[in-house]
DNA sequence: CAATCGCTTGGTAGCGCTGTCAATATCGGT
DNA sequence: ACCGATATTGACAGCGCTACCAAGCGATTG
């Protein structure tokens, strides 16, 4: 009746334990921690292992240890250049480590990221990555109970629910404007694309800065909840334009937005500075080497994600980092395309 | 002696089937092939399953059916945005499915892919995606030993290990020079950048279309081993009229690289088209709102992705796609940037 | 009416590894 | 030389699920 499913020639660890003359346990804690064995037994294993071409099973080992090493990495979209640049950062990290990722889409929707976050924990994950602070209630209740380290990424902000690691946008926001104000420029619309939760934030910015300066003109505001894309960015600046025609500068809430106006003005044989001053969000590379040069505000996306995967491992290592929240800051890149007005 | 590991809160197949008043086994059988239980006990375990809040244990199943339903894809890089279309096309078919990724990062190193498909092929994956047809001989042989689908991506060519999608890099260069040549252009540059496999085609089809119409001239062509970016695109243009300042029009290999052509010659105030035609690859989304447009070979990268996926998840439910080499082809986007010369 | 067939269902064992605890070896101090 | 403390090593059972085989059962067939 016994069957024996014996997989033929498959490398098991009681194969490579045989060889080395030890027991099996110990032949798997050289995996886990080789500095437990005594230096002969170490390398005998080593060898072993070598010669037999051994790798490890991680389904039995997640079986038998009730854990994996999977880190799960959940963010609202992979079309997004800013996300591509997190998951680098976030890859690059975990290169060589034991670690791996587990990605999921929550397509910018709270409730898909509340069942994916279901769907993971079910399977012990090492560590989590969450994008934002805006999580559903139920979610942070889940993520608040679950033993493994945490990062929220993308932006700061209080109580978080383990460790974050971001900006604010809101200054950063106020910091662009700011840059606008400084430079001479009075009417500065504000063009935003998928209004998510940092994008709004990046409005209230825009919303404070202008009031502060008695400047605040909701005619000034085009926003959409249509994905961004450079082509939309020319079709929102249109629609500004149409709006107020008065306007002397712009703030995109990103760069392809920002691309998409500079199109539009050239188009409009209008220019930049000069007519229009404007200024992008996330600088990514094109903004330096356009015509004008485009101002933009940088953000440390690859870092975020290099060191949000750190702080993870390091949890998970028992070197907690020192600060649970990380703000990266910000800069504004001033170039051409918002020189002093006049 | 014995230690009673139970975990306390979590539930497993035999609660739910208790709880159903089946069998583990059938419990069991409900998960993976729901038309194999009577539809009384399906009904049952459906709503205890429910009931429960229960999950399947991955690793569990992994373990004992020694197969995972985990989908390896091996790409060569995650900065170039051409993968993440790629990418977003295969998540977005395995979105809903059983099956998840596992992606690695190959940095354009054939070794690098060799060694990390040794790494997936031990945990036995459920498919395979790997970019292009230039493996190693050993990842070649291991591939063709395996037992699971393999779709190459990206490009097609003679000889498959398994399954194929893309097109020919050769051929859209040469339609792409072809479609300059029509419009009068002569002196038609080669801008090139970070040249894997895919991009030297692109080249060899450059150099066909211009030696089949004797005008073939290896001052026309810039090529670096450097990673791609619009700033760079400015620098080899620049470098390329140094060296041929009669050029007449330029062949970047990608759109990033024809965005900096394009800014450089505002930079010089050299009009284009006019003076300069453009044509880039890829056909970003940037490319048909810039100003002039840009002319650019449109690739179906998102299908591509999308298919790959789809073919490996047919495969695997026993629905084998009729071809297993599928030519994407690819169009030529005719824009303002390559207007009639004159 | 016995033999056969297909569909469902269940029992048993084991997938490959590690947690737990116990046993043994090693070592310094008195 | 003896004792306790520390470093290494090993035995055992079990993680949660599914492969394998067998059996139950009603329907069909000649």
């Amino acid at each position: 009746m016994a069957r024996k499913r014996i997989t033929p020639g498959k490398i098991r660890l009681a194969e490579v334990a045989k060889l080395a003359g030890v027991s099996p346990i110990t032949a798997s804690r050289f995996f886990r921690n080789p500095e437990a064995l005594s230096a002969g037994k170490r390398a005998r294993v080593e060898s072993a292992a070598k010669e037999l071409g051994y790798v490890p099973n991680l389904a039995a080992r997640a079986l038998a240890s009730q854990r994996t090493e999977v880190i799960g990495v959940l963010i609202p979209s992979l079309t997004n250049n800013v996300f591509s640049d997190v998951l680098r950062g976030i890859y690059d990290a975990l290169d060589g480590s034991r670690y791996s990722i587990q990605l999921a889409n929550t397509r910018y929707s709270i409730l898909q990221e509340e069942r994916l976050l279901r769907l993971f924990l079910a399977q012990k994950p090492a560590g989590l990555i969450v994008t934002g602070i805006n999580q559903t209630p139920d979610s942070r209740a889940i993520m608040e109970t679950v033993d493994c380290p945490i990062v929220q990424i993308m932006e700061v902000g209080p109580s978080p629910i383990d460790m974050m690691i971001g900006f604010s946008h809101f200054d950063a926001a106020k910091a662009a404007i700011g840059h606008l104000l400084a430079q001479g420029y009075r009417r500065i619309g504000f063009l935003g694309a998928r209004m998510d939760p940092r994008v709004q934030r990046r409005l209230d910015g825009y919303r404070a800065a202008m009031t502060d300066a008695a400047l605040f003109d909701p005619q000034l505001i085009v926003t959409t909840a249509i994905p961004t894309s450079v082509t939309l960015g020319g079709t929102l600046f249109a629609d500004l334009l149409a709006k107020a025609p008065d306007i002397d500068a712009v703030f995109c809430v990103n760069d392809d937005l920002a691309l998409g106006a500079l199109f539009e003005c050239k188009r409009r044989h209008m220019a930049v500075p000069g007519q229009m001053a404007i200024v992008g969000f996330n600088d990514l590379e094109f903004m330096a080497s356009s015509e004008p040069t485009l101002s933009s505000v940088r953000t440390n996306r690859y870092e975020m994600g290099r060191n949000a995967a750190t702080m993870v491992i390091e949890t998970l290592e028992g070197h907690r980092p020192a600060e649970a929240v990380v703000d990266l800051g910000f800069s504004v890149m001033e170039r051409q395309s918002s020189a002093r007005r006049g």
